[in-house]
RNA sequence: GUCCCUGUAGCUCAGUGGAUAGAGUGCUUCCCUGCGAAGGAAGAGACCGGAGGUUCAAAUCCUCCCAGGGACACCA
């Protein structure tokens, strides 16, 4: 397990680079400051009258005769001020070119700058900067792409979360991949992130289990597992037996499922657990201090109504039983004032969405409001040979993550789950994804990758000497390159709005760049031997920013295929 | 009945206030005695479910309607 300590220099060297890495502003940023700063000016010399600024959005134009940034700020202030949007875009530009500071990072930084009708700023950056920014990243390596606006803040997300009562099914797998994705994301974007499952072992769906392992009239649950558990088990206290089979559950099924499709929880919580350390108490009686407890009908009510909840919930019942939603309060009241969490991200799936609301509303009640967020997934559905396929546990014809792991293989499964928006049901065609060929867009990227090392290893040493600077770039490198400089981009939208879907969309993009540039540009055996070297570099930096995509999305990057 | 999500090219989906609505797949062509053709290039294919409204500007926001999925427990 020892990598060998690193020598002092090295640490130094790599303590810079992490230094500079979690430092670097987004090119957009720096373009959004300039304009900002434009504005300021303008406004000082009276070129521009008085309004208060709104927030500026700097994007990547859909078209690329564009440029690589384009701004509608002209657009959006024009309506404002009420000025004509063109001769705001004048004044902005106008003052970039006079203010000698402003006017120097323009000249670092951008080509030119294009007013465009109705009223866009397009900005088309230097060559020289994109071929600097990918040499970075041959400087930083695998911290290419770690940003600092987490700024060390502890974020739990909760996922997966299944009741040990049986395997993963693919209806609730989804939040598999996400919520380990976005985990991933947090972390790159410099969060201190926690990736949490927990177990209900306590409550009705045990003794169930229990049930149906005994075999017994009150039985539940069926399926193969379930016979299995009934040979192993010699247990004939149903609940007691329902105890023993959720944790061989958890163990031979969940937790191997689990590692197969390459998830590994930092932290398991238990429901029992949460009871009996008293957690539960606690936030309840925070809630009757505050006279958020009624009791009605015989039974203790929450007024989470009160906290924009649709209706009251119910958290002891007439016998006297807590229910989910009080060991869900307790839970959480743990983590945001035990252990200490900023934010806590629970991804649910569609059937548990009508909840949110509720343990919300006590999250707010306990103080801790805007601590916590939910990312709801909507369903999956499996179609074979173009047919809906029926999936019920306790009818035991369930189609479980296993399965289709076994026969897609798990690169595939992350890949599709990832490339759907959270708010999109999932259509999963069982037939296309078990078709092991080049329709399935994650071969497309894994063989970019595969072609990437095959050029690599052709040379001995790619790494030292090697610069990307070069007079002339031709269009495919140049757009290859503003492919590999938007990881960080990527990362920080996706830290923000939890929109993992990007992180697959962008890896096809910038496959599709590189075969692209591979198409177009010999690497090796061009006369200027420096134009290897140039290309080289590139192929490089490629190979970096695209093993760094996968590694966050936790699929395979093969060197051979 | 109420609430949530969705409706975009033949199919699967990106795009959630701006420029000529984008990909993949399928279809029609073209490109390997040069680093991996599991690749590249080109073409056809969409009045963004419907109707109103807000806005200088709507696939995107609001209202209503239609269609599909999900949730409406003293289950977890």
């Amino acid at each position: 397990m020892y990598s060998g300590r690193l020598g002092s220099l090295e640490m130094t060297k790599k303590l810079i680079l992490e230094f500079c890495s979690y430092h670097m502003i987004l090119i957009r940023e720096q373009i959004k400051n300039l304009v900002n700063k434009a504005y300021k000016k303008a406004q000082d010399r009276k070129r521009l009258p008085e309004f208060v600024m709104p927030e500026i959005t700097v994007e990547h134009p859909a078209q690329k005769e564009f440029g690589d940034y384009a701004t509608n700020a002209p657009l959006v202030t024009g309506a404002i001020a009420n000025i004509p949007p063109l001769n705001i875009a004048e004044s902005v530009v106008l003052e970039i070119e006079e203010d000698m500071e402003m006017n120097e990072l323009k000249k670092s930084l951008i080509e030119r700058i294009k007013i465009q009708k109705p009223g866009f700023l397009n900005f088309y950056l230097k060559s020289e900067f994109l071929q600097g920014e990918a040499q970075k990243i041959l400087d930083q390596k695998e911290n290419f792409g770690s940003i600092n606006i987490g700024q060390g803040k502890k974020v739990q997300v909760e996922f997966v979360s299944a009741n040990p009562t049986g395997p993963l099914s693919v209806g609730n797998a989804r939040g598999g991949p996400w919520g380990d994705v976005l985990a991933n994301v947090l972390r790159k974007a410099g969060y201190k992130v926690e990736k949490a499952y927990y177990v209900n072992d306590y409550g009705q769906q045990i003794l169930a289990l229990g049930h149906s392992v005994l075999k017994d009239e009150e039985a539940v649950y069926k399926g193969g597992y379930i016979d299995d558990l009934h040979q192993k088990i010699k247990e004939q206290d149903s609940f007691k037996a329902g105890q023993q089979a959720s944790k061989i559950i958890l163990d031979d099924y969940i937790k191997k499922t689990l590692e197969n499709i390459g998830i590994k929880f930092d932290q398991w919580y238990f429901e029992s657990d949460v009871y009996n350390s008293g957690f539960v108490d606690v936030a309840l009686s925070h809630l009757k201090d505050q006279n958020l407890l009624k009791e009605k009908d015989g039974a203790i009510w929450f007024l989470s109504s009160k906290f924009g909840d649709i209706r009251d919930r119910v958290v002891i019942k007439t016998d006297g039983q807590k229910t989910y939603l009080a060991g869900d309060l307790g839970f959480h009241w743990r983590k945001f004032q035990q252990e200490k969490f900023d934010k806590v991200i629970n991804v649910w799936g569609a059937d548990h969405s009508g909840d949110a609301p509720g343990l919300k509303a006590g999250i707010d009640a306990l103080g801790f409001k805007d601590k916590l967020e939910f990312v709801i997934l909507q369903f999956v559905t499996l179609f074979s040979k173009g047919k809906k396929v029926k999936m019920s546990k306790r009818a035991g014809n369930i189609v479980t993550l296993q399965e289709l792991l076994d026969e897609v293989g798990k690169d595939a499964v992350r890949f599709f789950f990832l490339q759907r928006s959270a708010n999109t049901h999932l259509d999963f065609d069982l037939n296309l994804a078990k078709e092991q060929s080049n329709k399935n867009p994650v071969y497309y990227i894994q063989y970019a990758y595969a072609r990437i090392c095959s050029v690599l290893r052709k040379v001995v040493a790619t790494d030292q000497a090697v610069t990307i600077n070069q007079t002339r770039i031709t269009e495919s490198e140049r757009d290859l390159i503003c492919q590999l400089v938007r990881l960080p981009e990527i990362i920080a939208d996706t830290a923000r709005d939890y929109q993992a879907q990007r992180l697959p969309h962008h890896a096809s993009e910038l496959a599709a760049s590189f075969h692209c540039f591979y198409h177009d540009c010999r690497v090796l055996g061009n006369e200027d031997p420096s134009i290897d070297q140039a290309r080289l570099a590139l192929v490089r930096a490629t190979q970096i920013v695209l093993k760094n995509t996968l590694d966050l999305m936790g699929i395979t990057a093969p060197e051979k295929m």
